[in-house]
DNA sequence: CTGAAAGCGCTTACAG
DNA sequence: CTGAAAGCGCTTACAG
């Protein structure tokens, strides 16, 4: 592997010039530019990343922590995260901290004891609290996808108009008996929750319209759990006549146990999510739409904002910790309609 | 940030000392470790990976150049990555090289420039041929899951017998009208990709078995995908009584659109896939199970195998090509049955 | 526009 | 068991 000092010696310059030539620095002649490159790429030229961070103190690396990587929401908001990193020339750490915070507390120490990196993004249900606040020591910009959180910048769906409108489309309809079937978050770092967020929202429209009160159900978030709990519910004389899922998942799992049971929907039952996950369509799933991946690469933009502002280091300035949401949008398909007569 | 030298002057020792007695390396006293250790975790010290690494030429970080990040397959395979990474302390930097090869190119000459890391995953379709075969020039382990590739060290589900199993299935239960609906493969690297060994399995079987020869139907590789196909296919009065479906979205594409035309499975219709998804089982999916997550911890035991005996760069040995392939399990679940009288 | 030199913070022969 | 010193390969004031 050649060194600067190859290419510097090749190029007839010192090491000054060519790193400057190289990097694009100015005060260096066109001519001198030019040279050091064709020579750089001629002898096959390629700069020493630790050197380059040894001296810099730059990583040109985001770090990420997740709870998972197998599931929609994190895999979009994933690639985002990956796609805009890209584009802005920095590479991407991935800290997979393991199924909704077991165990992942270790390797949250990891992190922090060696994960290097010019800026962090953690991912909802990442982390709990003691170790969210811990954050702080790193002296870089961090932000938060998936949930609004006091600890830092955050974005994420507006979970309180998510839940609304979920709500409000099937009272618009004419529904009065509904349930909301929560999707649970296993981990909860901060007060309020996505889900519990969908949820109050779900039994504020309740209250305004005084539709009947019914308990709210608890479920896992993924089709699986969801489905045995709607095998259950759906098989009930008094079942309801709308769900509402606080995820696309969860929607799918009653949609499943409704065909099972055969339940006409929309005719006998309706039920509406929340994501709008790439199988929703061919479901015929009306739900709440959420871009997961562009708020992926939002994070990265606001990321690579505070670093052009503070290069090095912790900004002097007290840290951004605003919040973004993103409005909800509902896609109306063909899973719910007006409830029996 | 204290650096080594405020450690060692703290615990009265040399750097040299310091710094072996908190690598862990031998030659240190009982009694200096111990100080130097207390000492280092008092100030809060930690070394710099960037001087570490310049001092090593060692990242302890590997690399994962995926296609894609938001679909179970890839996901799971990033997951058991990520978690056997961690149990070695080392880093995972991913390179997510975008949707099935696409622009993925550009990406890949990022990685070529910057990527530093002491082993490399790819995974499936990440690379066209010929930036397969310069990872050479990187003179690091190198391995891929998902499909056998004679550029490297590889491992993944074997689809000879996967296709088979799923096709004998079928046979046994007395079908003999299947048809084959294999999911596409937008790059193709490699002469014999998962897809075509698992249609060429499933030919090699009809003709075994002298079934009717219906032609192999090439779907995208979504559930909507092969549920848009299976719409009209199914629809058709001479429709098979068995399908074998390349994956298991496939398959479900299919189940959903039976359901839709009131198909009843499996008296009027069997249908079997390949990777046992989550939802698998709640759909009561009959399929070829195989697990990716597995296949992601293998591979990363390989390379650490691999780095343990070359530390530093390349091997003077030949690279090990070798692949391993992983027997795939039938699990029978309610979508398969004997075909109609 | 260009160069000599110091510095980034570790590790590791080498010598004792 | 311990230390002084060289070296990893860049970048960046500083001086010219």
């Amino acid at each position: 592997m050649p060194r600067l000092d190859d290419v510097a010696r090749a190029a007839g310059v010192s090491k000054a010039t060519a790193s400057r030539a190289l990097s694009g620095a100015d005060g260096v002649s066109p001519e001198t530019r030019e040279r050091v490159r064709r020579t750089a790429g001629d002898l096959g030229f390629r700069a020493s990343g630790a050197a380059r961070r040894l001296a810099t103190g730059l990583t040109r690396t985001i770090g990420v922590l997740t709870p998972s990587v197998d599931r929609w929401y994190f895999g979009s908001v994933l690639h985002g995260i990956a796609h805009a990193a890209d584009a802005h020339e920095h590479d991407v750490l991935l800290y997979d901290l393991g199924a909704f915070g077991r165990g992942g507390h270790e390797k949250f120490e990891r992190f922090m004891d060696r994960g290097e990196v010019d800026g962090l993004v953690t991912i909802t249900w990442s982390l709990v609290g003691g170790d969210l606040s811990r954050l702080d020591e790193l002296g870089i910009p961090v932000a938060t996808v998936g949930e609004p959180t006091p600890h830092s910048r955050s974005f994420c769906l507006d979970d309180d108009a998510a839940g609304e409108q979920a709500a409000e489309h099937l009272v618009r309809l004419g529904h009065r008996d509904l349930l909301h079937m929560m999707s649970e978050t296993e981990v909860q770092p901060i007060d309020a929750s996505s889900s519990d967020r969908r949820k109050r929202a779900f039994e504020r429209v309740s209250a305004k319209h005084g539709l009947r009160m019914r308990p709210i159900m608890t479920v896992p978030t993924t089709l699986e759990g969801a489905h045995a709990t709607a095998r259950e519910l759906l098989a009930r004389a008094d079942r309801p006549t709308g769900i509402v899922a606080g995820t696309d998942e969860v929607a799918l799992g009653v949609l499943l146990a409704a065909h099972q049971l055969g339940i006409r929907v929309p005719e006998e039952l309706s039920v509406i999510g929340v994501d709008d996950v790439p199988t929703a369509a061919a479901f015929g799933l009306t739900t709440i739409r959420q871009d997961p991946a562009q708020h992926g690469e939002d994070v990265v933009a606001w990321i690579m904002t505070a670093l052009a502002e503070h290069p090095h280091g912790r900004p002097v300035t007290e840290p951004d910790r605003s919040h973004t949401s993103y409005a909800p949008v509902l896609v109306i398909r063909s899973s719910t309609g007006a409830p029996p007569a």
